[in-house]
DNA sequence: ATCAGCCCGATTGTTGACAATCTATACAAC
DNA sequence: GTTGTATAGATTGTCAACAATCGGGCTGAT
């Protein structure tokens, strides 16, 4: 389950706002699929007007393209978005672990090195990879972003990137191939935090980020040049 | 008039959404009144639901705040708020410009140049500070981040913190105090970026964020000190 | 006098119907 | 065969009425 909704919010249009975005991250509905109002309305059993406010929100997301009077579609992320998005992490996160190995509490340093605990104990057993390799990366990601104590920082990476990030792990069925390397950034990436050294939590950080998207970029191509091969 | 509408929009919820969030950013609408529906349709001589899709577009920008069953009130920005706001504004300016350097046409640096020019005309001739002190600035800042190349990053900025930051302009009447010294901070960077300079641009941008973050918190710390006068 | 509970007015949330606009198909002219 | 036009269908944009929920004010008791 995604730690999207607010506990079955209040409102239809808050609730179809959750669902929907959950359905378009999760590739429920296809990157790139033109979806019609009034089928939305009668999957999600509701009226328009609701559907209409979720999608307008989904819309300044950028999880759906709307264009007026011909219909909207489902976001698809191209190889250059994604790039574009890491490169953007990098400043931000990087910002993120400066100001969290200042800021944090020692509660939350102490959540940080249980998360890791986790996922090294899920690294042994080699059981469920996959969690680790989607949303248990996330979290602790997120928990370092919200150990910045900055609102206006945590609402741009986890308010809007992040669902971005999200929809194209599942979009490319994208599992990093590195788990054991990213595990030990991570360790590396909390030890400056507990240390209080932010310009080595910023470096690392920076560079964990960076050696992700090097390594997108060289699936990217090897998957490029697979599927020019001439007997493909 | 601004840059914020797209030459009059095709449906009503998207004109309502320009001119809403203009009002907004003006300080036409006071920060933290509660505005009634019904009561800004008619004023926009719409129905409720085109607005209503303009208030749930302008609420994911953080321009309203909205409580469900109870009403909507203008965004009211905290110094702290606006503090967060220029941190990440220098991580990401900071990023924006050694990008520049790197990938900027010839073309989008003349414009630079022009935009500098122009600024220095009015410098000298004292007239209409105010222009250079409010848009005039966002418009230097404005080339830069478009010369990234970087969608992602001049949606962040532009589409999204930039509001926050005019409606702050006009919410305390700030105009900066140090016009000279901005003005010759741009030239250096503007300079680094003609050069290619991508690290002295980020650099000096960085540097030139700071400072006007410095100098917002200065007269922060000047006026409250003014407020807690006994005989005030 | 203070506080708990209830009721009423007002505001928001939701719905279904109507109007405006676009896309696709068919047909006619060149 | 291609191009241009017109019509038909479907989809989106907008509206006004109805239902649900909340806040304020009244009443009453302790």
């Amino acid at each position: 389950m995604s730690a999207a909704s607010p506990e079955s919010a209040r409102t239809l249009a808050d609730r179809v706002f959750a669902r929907l975005q959950d359905d378009i991250v999760r590739g429920e509905i296809p990157p790139g699929s033109k979806v019609s109002e009034t089928e939305l309305a009668s999957r999600y059993g509701v009226s328009r007007g609701p559907l209409r406010e979720a999608i307008r929100r989904l819309e300044s997301r950028k999880l759906l393209e709307r264009v007026a009077h011909v219909g909207t579609r489902v976001a698809s992320l191209s190889f250059d978005d994604l790039i574009e998005i890491y490169h953007v992490r990098e400043a931000l996160e990087g910002m993120a672990a400066r100001l969290a190995a200042e800021c944090m509490t020692q509660a939350e340093v102490r959540g940080l090195y249980d998360v890791l605990g986790q996922h090294e104990q899920q690294q042994d057993l080699r059981e469920d990879t996959a969690y680790f390799q989607r949303e248990g990366d996330l979290d602790f990601h997120y928990r370092i972003i919200q150990g910045s104590h900055n609102a206006t920082l945590s609402q741009m990476l986890i308010g809007e990137l992040y669902h971005l990030v999200r929809m194209y792990r599942y979009q490319f069925s994208s599992v990093a191939n590195r788990p054991q390397k990213a595990l030990n950034e991570h360790r590396h990436i909390v030890e400056a935090i507990e240390s209080r050294d932010g310009e080595m939590a910023e470096l690392l950080m920076r560079r964990h980020i960076s050696s992700a998207r090097k390594n997108i970029e060289t699936q990217y191509a090897a998957h490029k040049a697979e599927n020019l091969k001439p007997d493909q």
